[in-house]
RNA sequence: GCGGGUGUAGCUCAGUUGGUUAGAGCGCCGCCCUGUCACGGCGGAGGCCGCGGGUUCAAGUCCCGUCACUCGCG
């Protein structure tokens, strides 16, 4: 059985009768206050920005991303040069993905294309990419030099040892939503085995350094979502990750995410994988997620777009011509050039001028806001006033 | 002064032997992006085709004149 010695998830605020929660996780590499959200370093990089601009946003805990990093540079040179901590420079605590969503990204596209009917923006040769998934695992083509790899739970894990992050996760397949419950609901159980290899894998080679988190599956349908969250509630997971496809509407997204975590261990650490707008901060919150990762804030911070307490809507575009000649700075609140200093006319000149500095202060800026969000969540739930607070940063 | 070239979208240019609502790239305006193959994706506005005549069923395309810019020669 494992045991994970090193880590631990300690609730040290939750109101009785309530899901939201306020927490301690820690890991060899430090500890981290929950609810907290986890940005994006698909390839051992958060994209236009460094560690220290990172810490400079209050940022705690970021992710790397398996897939891209056994195509480049490739797991054992990661773990030649000291593993993803001592290679990247970032000290803090951090999550590895295991792939499992680039199987399904790379046949279909981006969940939102996928969701909404849209085949990758009319390239659709760019994903052609997925060979094969069978039990056994999944065959593809490597988007960097075209050579046939696989990824199976075993070798998934295996490359998650050696990139060396804290908080590791199973490999799973991330169910499309143009499917029918049939193979939604083959694809689950096919998981829960995965996750099993995964979990065997993975005490094979334990040293107390890495923790594992198992994955809800069962898309938008509430029977094999409950099915999929006793399993992870019966094996030796670490924590709970909620997966997969959870729907086109807020409604259905909502549900699928209620039904993933009713039946989980609720003294396990919850990650919701891939989700993190605001609104879906506070909403998610309230069902117990304790952690979030989203590539959101620094994606749209590079297309020129950033996130604003209190402005309707949570994002203003900076590449739109108002703010040509708006001398304000982003948001005088956070103590960060980033976001007290520019103004937006500089900022709107930088992008349109095509200048990279544009898209690091929106992503600093964008970063350091939603660690803002998540300090003042996890200051109003432990005050119970999480809906004054929603009011704050999303009015009508 | 003589000879040649060029004038088409804000910019740089395509526009077949004359033939439907004149195109592209960039720029401009806006929308989109939820376990990142992504400084990306989608859409929109915008043209007395230098000007004036003429030939023709039909002219951005041919002819004449004119203006502007440009190159060469005096």
């Amino acid at each position: 059985m494992l045991k994970y010695p090193n880590f631990s998830f300690d609730i040290t605020h939750q109101k009785q009768g309530q899901r939201a929660r306020i927490g301690q996780l820690n890991t060899p590499h430090g500890t981290i206050e929950t609810p907290n959200y986890i940005f994006c370093g698909t390839k051992a990089a958060i994209k236009a920005l460094s560690p220290a601009q990172m810490l400079e946003a209050q940022s705690d805990i970021i992710l790397a991303n398996t897939y891209h990093l056994m195509l480049q540079p490739g797991a054992d040179l990661i773990e030649k040069m000291g593993g993803l901590h001592q290679f990247t420079g970032w000290h803090g605590p951090m999550l590895t993905d295991s792939g499992g969503f680039q199987v399904f990204s790379l046949g279909e596209g981006t969940m939102a294309n996928e969701i909404k009917g849209r085949k990758s923006g009319g390239d659709s040769e760019k994903f052609k990419n997925l060979l094969q998934i069978s039990e056994e695992g999944t065959t593809f083509r490597s988007y960097v030099n075209g050579q046939k790899m696989n990824l199976t739970p075993e070798s998934a894990m295996d490359i998650q040892r050696k990139l060396g992050a804290d908080l590791l996760m199973q490999f799973d397949e991330c169910t499309p939503y143009h499917v029918d419950k049939d193979y939604t609901a083959r694809s689950m159980e096919m998981s829960i085995r995965w996750g099993d290899r995964c979990l065997k894998q993975f005490e094979r080679h334990d040293n107390g350094a890495q923790a594992v988190y198992g994955i809800v599956q069962g898309g938008v349908y509430e029977d094999l979502r409950r099915r999929s969250a006793a399993y992870t509630k019966d094996r030796d997971f670490f924590g709970t990750a909620v997966g997969g496809c959870l729907g086109g509407t807020d409604e259905e997204m909502y549900n699928a995410a209620l039904w993933s975590l009713e039946g989980t261990a609720p003294e396990r650490p919850v990650h919701f994988l891939g989700i993190g707008r605001i609104k879906d901060v506070f909403t998610f919150v309230r069902l117990g997620v304790d952690t979030f990762d989203c590539v959101i804030p620094t994606r749209l911070a590079r297309h020129g777009t950033a996130f604003l307490r209190g402005h309707p809507g949570e994002t203003i575009n900076l590449k739109n011509a108002r703010f040509k000649n708006d001398p304000e700075p982003l948001d005088p609140r956070i103590e960060l050039p980033c976001s007290n200093y520019f103004s937006k006319a500089y900022i709107h000149h930088l992008l349109k001028a095509g200048e990279i500095l544009g898209m690091q202060i929106l992503a600093q800026h964008n970063v350091a806001t939603i660690n803002m969000l998540m300090r003042e969540v996890r200051a109003a739930i432990k005050s119970d006033s999480l809906d004054d607070l929603q009011k704050e940063w999303l009015p009508e």
